[in-house]
DNA sequence: ATTCACAGTGAGGAAATTATGAACATTGCC
DNA sequence: GGCAATGTTCATAATTTCCTCACTGTGAAT
């Protein structure tokens, strides 16, 4: 039995986590945002956090960053596709593992179960891929978050970003726009194809000299070439 | 392609779903209760089950239970608003998502997606059917679509690309221009069996020195051989 | 050697696809 | 609420690619 903490703002949501988990034999108590999530953590000490990203007040980054400030509380995170998707990698702040919406309650205790299982063995986070890229003067910090355009940082919007960051894990990998726009947008994005062209001109732009990497792949899609 | 069970008992939701489905080129069954659902879904092994949850005779709760009993097909559950909500989730049914009316099919489209990939991802590792293949300088690169003669990169239009992609895939396999023509142009393209000959054209020509891997079957088509 | 059905080729207009700029919508913040 | 930044859509321009077609080349059968 576990003592479980499940953060969203969305009560249908909670509501379904905790009626599995219980349905499992665990304990849950719940928050509603990320201001509360770090209260009750301070207070108890749970076994795992399932939190979601996007909430109110206090999103799931920062009460993740606040509760590690005096806790080692593993945590799973919760995402939609194309919420700033690649921060999740942010293993600084110690997130074990992610799911991404739309999950089954099901998924997601399978997963609980194997962090607190791994967490009980050995203290060892996650494996990070590789946390830095460098493509001649292009340099892409994906921890940080940063791209840096012959030293200097650049000035990227969270989509930007985003479909940087996708191509890039993703290069000399011809990605047609359906998979990008599934990828780094989400599967409940209903928008245009022309969406995507549209943020990679300004990709191109930002990217100054080093737009080259970015190729066209007529009557496809993109490529990140290096 | 997925074989997919649309069960419903208003005509007018399967089609639609039917519809939407053969477009993006899956298969569909249909079934109109709860007990024609569960009889189909233990003649045949569908990638998925799209089902309502209000039916005559046997409802897609109890249907989904008894399918339970002998096979583990994922469920996308359509419901009406303020059909129980929490029940939605009877996650002991292992329902992996649900969609509530009224719903677009694109949407449904989308989330049929997400669960499918995600169960395919669970099972099986990896597909890798080789990536690149080499004859002598004439290099292929399937993910990267890449194409390189004598270690320079070949600059193919997009046709050329996938005519040269099937012909290898199908290396040594007399092709015939009706065939060539439904596979890389499709099976809604009308025009003249002449155009073939223009692309092959092309495409020796982008060839340089590997152009004598792509014969001519006279009378019958062409033929990749190496 | 001649024939003739089929394959190869070149060029121009048609069609398809991408790039771009600007309008419009949304979000977060003061 | 109003502002600023970001994201999305859309119309148009700029390219690139495709298809048709007329003509030429070729090989196998007679």
């Amino acid at each position: 039995m576990y003592k479980i903490l499940v953060v969203d703002d969305e009560e249908n949501i909670r509501e379904v986590i905790r009626e599995y988990a219980e349905f499992e034999g665990h304990e849950v108590d719940e928050a509603c945002d990320g201001m509360e999530a770090v209260e009750k953590a301070k207070e108890t000490d749970y076994d795992i956090i399932i939190m979601d990203i996007m909430m109110p007040k206090l999103d799931g980054y920062l009460a993740c960053k606040e509760i590690r400030k005096f806790k080692q509380t593993p945590v799973l995170m919760l995402s939609a596709r194309g919420e700033e998707y690649d921060k999740l990698f942010g293993f600084e702040l110690g997130i074990d593992d992610y799911v991404v919406k739309p999950f089954s309650p099901k998924e997601v205790m399978a997963r609980v179960n194997a962090i607190v299982k791994r967490n009980a063995a050995s203290a060892a986070p996650a494996p990070a891929s590789s946390d830095v890229e460098k493509f001649e003067g292009l340099e892409i910090n994906f921890v940080s978050r940063d791209v840096f355009i012959d030293g200097e940082k650049a000035n990227l919007t969270p989509k930007e970003y985003d479909l940087l960051f996708y191509l890039v894990r993703n290069k000399n990998i011809a990605l047609t726009r359906n998979k990008l726009l599934e990828e780094v947008w989400g599967y409940d994005f209903f928008g245009d194809d022309r969406t995507i062209d549209t943020h990679i001109k300004m990709l191109r732009n930002n990217l100054g000299p080093y737009r080259k990497f970015i190729v066209t792949l007529r009557g496809l899609g993109y490529k990140f070439e290096a």
